[in-house]
DNA sequence: CGTCGCCTTGAATCATGTCAACTACAGTGG
DNA sequence: CCACTGTAGTTGACATGATTCAAGGCGACG
């Protein structure tokens, strides 16, 4: 198997078992040639409709979520910078979930056929896709067992110790704050809960000292506590077949 | 790439895009070589634990689970016969759930060395391990649309559709009926519900005339009003990558 | 024939949802 | 500059779905 930039790329990325970073995302963007910009609002995958290729988030933030009817909305997670939107595309038919921006986008698109010829020639990068793919499965499985065995205080803590630890691995948190533009209805239908409660949970988290808020800005003021609240897992890490890269 | 019997029942299972059957069941087995038994309440997979090879399930259930502090338990899914324990063995170092058996099981243990072997020798086995995860991260996702933004009611109904749907396409389910052996304890844990309002919502549906039980044989008695209710998603179908199967 | 697991039911309680009203602020057009 | 509009956040009063507590039933099994 020859070597090239990319799957150096791809395999820096492995090793730091992080999100691609920001410079692991201009080699790939590179690889795909195009990139796109979405305004707040747009969508990038479509519920249902065949998907046409992959995405790679080279800055700003999206929503992974389902309509339900009844305007009813559940959200799966939230994509950063640096995260592939959906690697399922290989595999799926058609996706059954939306992704859309909820602030402005910078994002490479990656054709399927492109992709797949290129797997063909490095089946490494399917591994990658394939752990991305674990990666998020991980944490729907997180996501499932707070909406599902957790109160609304735990959920919400939990929620906010995730963003900022995914934040912090693309160095967009500083120190205990970073900037979080979702609104507090993207709260609500992440962890299953009414908008208003979500307010009154992050009210008495202010009251009790836990975080601060200002606009988008949020403070972690003791997060040894908010980490113990939240029952905080440790991420998923990568196994042998993706750990011992030898030829 | 050469054509084994293994490659080829691989194959027919991709392109019946259900679980595996008995004798594709059997092939995977013959080439793990190892059958397992497993009593109710045994361990396959433990939550932290080095993973040390992939399951598939011949006979019998089992539950994918997360125990929480305070004894609190979140059931990811339902493992059922055909179903591949955890493909994410080859990607991760270790699962961040359980599995446990329910009934006693029979099933046979891959070992990873010898999956690892395999999958190098014919990558296709690989996209259909993927194909798993991707399967199972569906089900995952609406699995956590339910549980987040569906009723007591709803998410019951969609819980009884998607088992005796899943049932149905490893012929374990006849017409209308099937055998359940789960308790209301694990229908609240899978739900995120107390075992006492899932009792509740079962008495309610038979009042209904939705649904009849005897023991642990349910019997649906008005499938399309219980599909209506559970507003039942489609399953994931296979893209192209799988579909394709030219040289 | 006692014990244990599972199911069932009622009554009281609680967490969270709903409704309604109000504030703050940003954008937009006159 | 103002009035207007829309979106997001905040708060209280009240409603309700779901939980908890408590008690009992029923069948399986040693």
């Amino acid at each position: 198997m020859t070597r090239s930039p990319v799957s150096s790329a791809a395999e820096r990325r492995l090793l730091s078992v992080t999100r691609l970073t920001a410079e692991e995302g201009v080699a790939l963007q590179a690889l795909a040639g195009k990139c796109q910009q979405a305004d707040t609002g747009n969508l990038i995958i479509e519920q249902g409709q065949p998907v046409t290729g992959m995405a790679l988030i080279e800055d700003g933030w999206a929503i992974r979520y389902r309509d339900l009817e009844n305007g009813r909305r559940q959200i799966m997670d939230f994509v950063l910078p640096g995260d592939l939107c959906d690697p399922c595309v290989l595999i799926a038919e058609r996706c059954d979930f939306s992704v859309a921006a909820i602030t402005p986008l910078t994002y490479s698109l990656i054709s399927l056929p492109r992709l797949m010829e290129l797997v063909q020639r490095m089946p490494r990068i399917a591994l990658l896709l394939w752990w991305e793919e674990a990666a998020e499965a991980d944490r729907l499985r997180s996501h499932l067992a707070a909406v599902g065995r957790m109160s609304a205080y735990e959920r919400i803590a939990q929620l906010l110790i995730e963003l900022w630890s995914r934040l912090t691995a693309i160095h967009r948190a500083t120190d205990h704050s970073f900037i979080c533009p979702i609104t507090q209805e993207m709260i609500a239908d992440a962890t299953g809960l009414s908008t208003i409660h979500v307010n009154r949970v992050l009210r008495r988290m202010e009251r009790e000292h836990l975080i601060r808020r200002e606009g988008k800005a949020y403070t972690f003021i003791d997060v040894a506590h908010l980490q113990q609240i939240a029952h905080a897992p440790m991420a998923l890490q990568p196994g042998r077949l993706l750990r011992n890269r030898g030829r």
